[in-house]
DNA sequence: TACACAATGTTATATTATAACAATTAACAC
DNA sequence: GTGTTAATTGTTATAATATAACATTGTGTA
């Protein structure tokens, strides 16, 4: 089967929510904002989160347990992501380097391990609350 | 006060046990296997795992919920950590490769954020794994 | 001693995520 | 269309991970 387009209704609710709040947001708050959508268990966010994580369309933050649409249009899929993380105010934002995703992508470690996936995330301060 | 050196007994403990298991370990993988040393709750044993990653003894791989124990002499604290994980045998080993750190350190996002911490996860398969 | 701070002990609870199973719907070959 | 398969959904219950709150004890130091 070709990679999927088209979304099924569940995954569709979910994806547009993630996309309409443009931050990263949980998978319990993101239960309680559609519910009024039909969506009424933890097991149908977590399964539709499932799928869009593998489809690219979404992404986890692993260190905070929250989930971010993509902003890379051509991330389709989860493979190479890296985010910068604002501990103060919690802004997330995702980046896009070419340069640095090629020298992660080229990576080679030294037990020879064969790499096809990786996640980084950057901690800090944002513009806004470095000024603070 | 200068950096901790000397533990506490909890703290040690559960430092102890994660040296010598010597792989990912969860928090309650943990608790149980202390509890025989005098160590009964869970926050007995998440206050010793927030000071240990705070002091750069063990590193959290996020992906996973697990912690290990810092291979790398010169982490001393948890300020730049990469990680290789097999997606078979969830083996994981802890990089350390100073051009790639020194990289990441120096990297700098469009953006302008100042980091002062990065985590890397590389995903993929081990020597072991990938013969099979 | 007195003070501040770190660590402990304990109970309860919050948060995040999955198991298990039945029912329904979509995709596709014939 | 029929049958077959896989994907998706619905539902209840439960597992796994992590923190709140509060009282107490230990430790370093002025
Ligand atoms: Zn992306
Ligand atoms: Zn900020
Ligand atoms: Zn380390
Ligand atoms: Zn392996």
């Amino acid at each position: 089967m070709l990679k999927q387009e088209i979304l099924s209704k569940n995954q569709q609710i979910v994806l547009d929510y993630i996309e309409k709040v443009n931050e990263p947001i949980k998978a319990y708050s993101i239960l309680h904002n559609v519910q009024k959508k039909g969506i009424k268990a933890p097991l149908q966010v977590y399964r539709a989160l499932d799928k869009l994580v593998e489809i690219g369309k979404i992404h986890k933050i692993e260190s905070r347990n929250a989930f971010v649409a993509c902003k890379n249009s051509n991330c389709q899929i989860s493979k190479a992501t890296a985010f910068s993380i604002c501990e103060s105010c919690e802004e997330v934002s995702e980046i896009s380097d070419s340069k640095l995703s090629k020298y992660l992508k080229n990576f080679q470690d030294k037990a020879g391990m064969k790499f096809n996936k990786y996640n980084l995330e950057f901690f800090g301060l944002c513009k806004k609350c470095s000024i603070k």
